[in-house]
DNA sequence: CACCTTAGTGTATTTTTTACACTTTACTTG
DNA sequence: CAAGTAAAGTGTAAAAAATACACTAAGGTG
C-alpha cells in the first residue's frame, strides 16, 4: 500500500440549493453560531448546506434526505455536478476552531460531492425544524466557510450551462408560471435580456410548454396566460439538437 | 456524530481513457490476473484504471498521474464527469476475492470520482512500463469488474453530451487532421452520420479550425488537406449558443 | 494508363434567427 | 366611472443557418 495513501476520509455532500422569487437567484444558506458558554456569541458564519452519506445510502439519497432535511421538500430537481477536494479543504484561516466543536479531526480531508437543486423560493417554508436557514440572493453572497465559495461558483457555472442545453428554467417556477416569469429566469441567470417577441416564437417551438386557459390572478395589470411544462411531451418530442457538431 | 456516519473511505479516481483510431471508438482496459502460486492463473478479468487520492493531491492531480501512469502521456483532455458510491460498490459477486489481495476492506466503501481522457489511440505506447494494459473498442467490450460497465456508460453519456454542445472531437484525433477524419469522430460517437457538404459548411464557421497548406500522405487516393485547432481563436469567438432558451 | 478510392465543391429550399413598435387588458386612482 | 398605468400580447421583413442532393478532382495502385 503506498504510504501516502488516504484512508480515512469524509465524505460528504454538499447541495447548493437555488430558489427563484421572480426578481433575482437565491442560495440557502445556513447560519451557525457558536457560544461561549455565557450566551454570548463567540463566531458566526455561513455554510451552504451539507451532511455525510450514512453507511446504507447511496450518494443521491444522501442529497435528497439533505434537501428534505432542510426542505421539507421532495421531488425537486437535483443534479450531481461536481467532486470537490484538496488537501487543504479544513486547514483554511478560521475554519479549525470549528472543526474541533464538530468533534472532526481537521487533518483528514473532506470529500465534497456538490448538487445542485432547483426551485421556487416560496416553496420553502423558512424555520422548518427551526434550522437557521434563509435565502440570499446570490449577487450578495459574501465570504462563505470552507471552500463554500468556490463550490457556489461552480454550480452556477453548471447551472448556466444546463440551461443553455435542457429545458429546467421553469424548474425555478411554481408549477404554473406565465411567459414572463420563465423569460425572466434566464435573463437573470444568464445575465442577458432577450426580446418578447423572439422569445415566444421560441416558446411556440417547444411543444412541451403547454398554455393553460388560466390566467395570473392579483396582479394590477393584464394578467398573463399560465403554462405548464409536460415531461411527457417533453421526452416524446426531444431530440439533441447538434450545435457544436466541430 | 450520527451512528450510521461513514467515516473510512477510500477515495480513488476512475480514468475512463477514450481512444480514437479513425474506426471506433476504444478504451483503455487494464487486465489483472491473480495467480495461485503455482504459476497458474486463477483469476483474470478487465478493470477501467484507477487509483487511490494521495494526502497531497487534490483530485485533478491524482487523475492526471493515473492517466501519466498509464499512458506516459501528460496535457490530454480530462474531465471530471461524475462520482460514484453505492454500499454495495464492492460487496457484488465475485470481486471479493481481488479485495484481500489488495489489501483492501471489502467492507469499507469506495468512492469514486469518475474522469474521462480524450486521445488518439497512435498517441500511446502500450505496454508502457509493463502493465497490462489495451485499447478494446467500446461495442466490445464485456463484463468489466466492480461497476466498471456502470462508469464506462456515464462516461459515454458524458461525452457524447460534451461533444454536441462544445468543440472537443479533435481531441479524439492527432495534432492535424482532415475534415473526414473529424466527421467520422462525431459520426461515430454520435451513432449518426453527416451530409459531407454540410458538415464542412459548418467546419467553415468555425473560425478556430484553421486549414493548413499541408496534405495527407501516405494514403492510396486523393490526399486530404490538414486541419488544426486553434485554442487562441477559440477562446477569442467563442459565444455560448442558447439552444434550449426554453 | 485505366481504375480505384476518397477529397472537395454549389445551389435551391426551408427553417430559424434577428431586429423592431404598437395595441390590449385589467386593475388602480382621483 | 374615466383616465392612468403596467405588463401582456402580437407580425413582418431581412439575414443566417439548415437541409437535401450529385458530380468532378487528385493521387496511388496494378
Amino acid at each position: 500500500m503506498a504510504p501516502n495513501m488516504v484512508l480515512n476520509n469524509y465524505i460528504s455532500v454538499d447541495c447548493v440549493v437555488f430558489g427563484f422569487n421572480f426578481e433575482k437567484l437565491n442560495v440557502l444558506v445556513v447560519e451557525r453560531t457558536l457560544s461561549d458558554g455565557s450566551g454570548e456569541i463567540e463566531f458566526s458564519d455561513l455554510t451552504l448546506t451539507g451532511n455525510h452519506i450514512y453507511e446504507d445510502e447511496t450518494i443521491v439519497e444522501a442529497a435528497d434526505r439533505i434537501l428534505f432535511d432542510l426542505t421539507g421538500l421532495a421531488d425537486i430537481y437535483l443534479e450531481q455536478f461536481k467532486t470537490f477536494a484538496s488537501p487543504d479543504r479544513l486547514k483554511k484561516e478560521n475554519d479549525r476552531k470549528w472543526l474541533l466543536h464538530d468533534g472532526r479531526d481537521p487533518d483528514k480531508r473532506i470529500v465534497s460531492v456538490g448538487f445542485f437543486a432547483l426551485l421556487a423560493t416560496q416553496k420553502v417554508t423558512i424555520e422548518w425544524k427551526g434550522r437557521n436557514v434563509k435565502w440570499m440572493p446570490v449577487d450578495e453572497v459574501g465570504k462563505l466557510a470552507f471552500d463554500h465559495n468556490l463550490i457556489l461558483e461552480e454550480a452556477l457555472k453548471a447551472l448556466r450551462s444546463k440551461l443553455l442545453h435542457e429545458p429546467i428554467g421553469f424548474e425555478l417556477l411554481p408549477e404554473k408560471f406565465t411567459l414572463s416569469q420563465l423569460q425572466k429566469v434566464y435573463e437573470i441567470i444568464l445575465d442577458t435580456t432577450f426580446d418578447k417577441r423572439n422569445f415566444r416564437k421560441k416558446v411556440a417551438r417547444m411543444k412541451y410548454l403547454i398554455p393553460l386557459d388560466e390566467k395570473q390572478k392579483g396582479v394590477a395589470h393584464k394578467p398573463a396566460r399560465m403554462y405548464l411544462f409536460s415531461r411527457e411531451v417533453y421526452e416524446l418530442t426531444r431530440k439533441e439538437i447538434l450545435n457544436f457538431i466541430v
